[in-house]
DNA sequence: TTGTACGCGTTATCAG
DNA sequence: CTGATAACGCGTACAA
């Protein structure tokens, strides 16, 4: 396990004395530094001894030099982060490798660890909160000479509760119930949903939305959903769930408890691909959604104002399941 | 967007003049500094001034200083990375904080990008690949003094896919289908899960098993799996999918076609929450699965021989879906 | 308790 | 115009 020989790190010391010139010539060699005019024989001299030796300059020392460390954190409460999230996470890692940046991701509880103690141990140039944030937390990112980028708000969430609803309404359902979510995290976002549908379903005159929390992780909890759904005087017909995931859950229990979507219709919201296996959904357009997040971060590391794509996103899709 | 006056980063030399007195003493005070005395008085001293200017030391520079950096990589194909995984890539982030180092996730593609490029911008002390690496990029990390642990096996793979098939047999079923993905960063694990079902198929003088790909974000790929399964002479009466994920989505299609898991049996692997609404699977422990991976990692910090717990960390769980 | 050298790469300044 | 010298960024740890 230890390795009893560590054959040291190659420095740029070592290339300059490998190649006969000195280190700041490697360096303005290696950086291809403008202003700066090196022989084209030393050139391909300093880049041959680079290659042969494997050189790599130091991350640490290059930063510290520097004062930028071309490292974008992203601050996630979940691994485990959703659909959406996920592609834009991945539009950005595209983009911010291309232009020579790193994208790193990283999970806060911002309930149990502190944020400081994290720049003793990294320096990124950006943080992007990807879930929400303290505010205190805004004051400790700035202190660390870090630009703040909150991208809690994908969308204008609530309109997603209330295209839910409106469709609904539109194929005749009037009872509706909801599938909320509290899961840490995407709070701001599950609520911003609910509202919506909440503020929709009342501007139509229907009775009050039966609200049900759900969790992916719990199982029963859907089955309890679905009773009291189902259950009582006037039963609900449909159901607005907070994601598709969770509206295939649904989908299950339901089909466990001897139903259908012919008793309730479900209702979801991004469209993840298995939706297109019959969930009815409001699905999210990943090309504009991604483009804006990609855009923020990199307008913050260019320093100039980022120019937002104001196009409506969403768009409702009917299948099988409402 | 760009902060006209800011502030400069608060270093050590501002809390040793703020304090009065010298660097180093700050340094010793600030790291509990061993076979060192600090008198009480300028350690409070010290610790009150840091407070203030609320001081953090500059990651860069104290990893330069200590050839280390505290910081753990976390190499994967994909963000979206499979329940098993995120499982235990949360338990390593908590392990790992509880023991001040930080661990950060970066998605690496080894078709596209260089992993070199990547050590210009990180040092990580210890590099965990949770994906396949080529065999390269093992000289690439050592080269950088960082330690490569390689988990693409989690736990024996081809256990699943025998345990699999020993099941499907022993309900009955006799003509078996494997529904196989080879989405990039799983092919491994995938192909000896697959080989395990195969081989056991074989053994027990089965004919063989009907291989159809199937991709989670490709829906269609499910109806054409399931047609060919379905159709022919002898069609399959179960099939073996890659996890649980894919399970339900079979089941989905299924569905779609106006089937049922009577027609097609369906079983999975991971037994991720979901599926104990319904279907059969070969549970993983992540207790153990877990603690072996923290164990590994750990191991390799402390410079030490990792202990493993042998322990099979498979069990089947009949439902009703096989 | 302090002065200081060091880790490594970058860049302004200086010499050829 | 090409290359070298040296200072600097910041925290750490040895010698004093």
């Amino acid at each position: 396990m230890k390795d009893p020989n560590p054959k040291p790190r190659v420095t740029s010391q070592d290339v300059a004395r490998s190649a006969g010139v000195s280190r700041a010539t490697v360096s303005y060699v290696l950086n291809d530094a403008p202003n700066r005019r090196v022989s084209e024989a030393t050139r391909r001299l300093v880049l041959r001894h680079a290659e042969r030796l494997s050189y790599v300059p130091h991350a640490s020392a290059r930063a510290l030099r520097r004062g930028r460390s071309n490292v974008i954190l992203g601050l996630v409460s979940d691994f485990n982060i959703g659909y959406v999230r996920d592609e834009v996470v991945g539009a950005l890692d595209r983009e911010l490798t291309r232009r020579g940046y790193v994208l790193l991701i990283h999970r806060h509880d911002p309930d149990r660890d502190s944020l400081s103690d994290l720049w003793s141990l990294i320096s990124p140039d950006v943080v992007v909160a990807m879930s929400g944030l303290p505010a205190s937390a805004i004051d400790t990112v700035a202190s660390a000479q870090a630009e703040l980028i909150e991208v809690q708000e994908l969308f204008a969430q609530h309109t997603a509760g209330e295209m839910q609803v409106d469709y609904l309404y539109k194929v005749g359902h009037q009872r509706l119930g909801y599938g909320f979510t509290n899961r840490s995290g995407i709070q701001t976002i599950a609520e911003e949903r609910l509202a919506g549908a909440v503020a929709r379903a009342c501007q139509l005159g229907l009775p009050p939305i039966r609200v049900e929390n759900v969790d992916r992780s719990d199982p029963p909890s859907f089955e309890r959903a679905i009773d009291r759904w189902l259950g009582g005087s006037d039963p609900v017909t449909a159901v607005a769930m907070h994601n598709d995931e969770l509206a295939a859950m649904a989908m299950m229990a339901l089909a466990n408890a001897g139903r259908s979507t012919d008793d309730l219709a479900v209702i979801g919201v991004d469209d993840v691909p298995f939706a297109s296996m019959g969930i009815t959904t409001v699905a999210v357009d990943l090309t504009i959604v991604t483009e804006n997040i990609v855009e923020l971060v990199v307008a913050a590391l260019e320093g100039r104002d980022p120019e937002i794509d104001d196009a409506r996103p969403l768009q409702l899709i009917p299948r099988q399941s409402a």
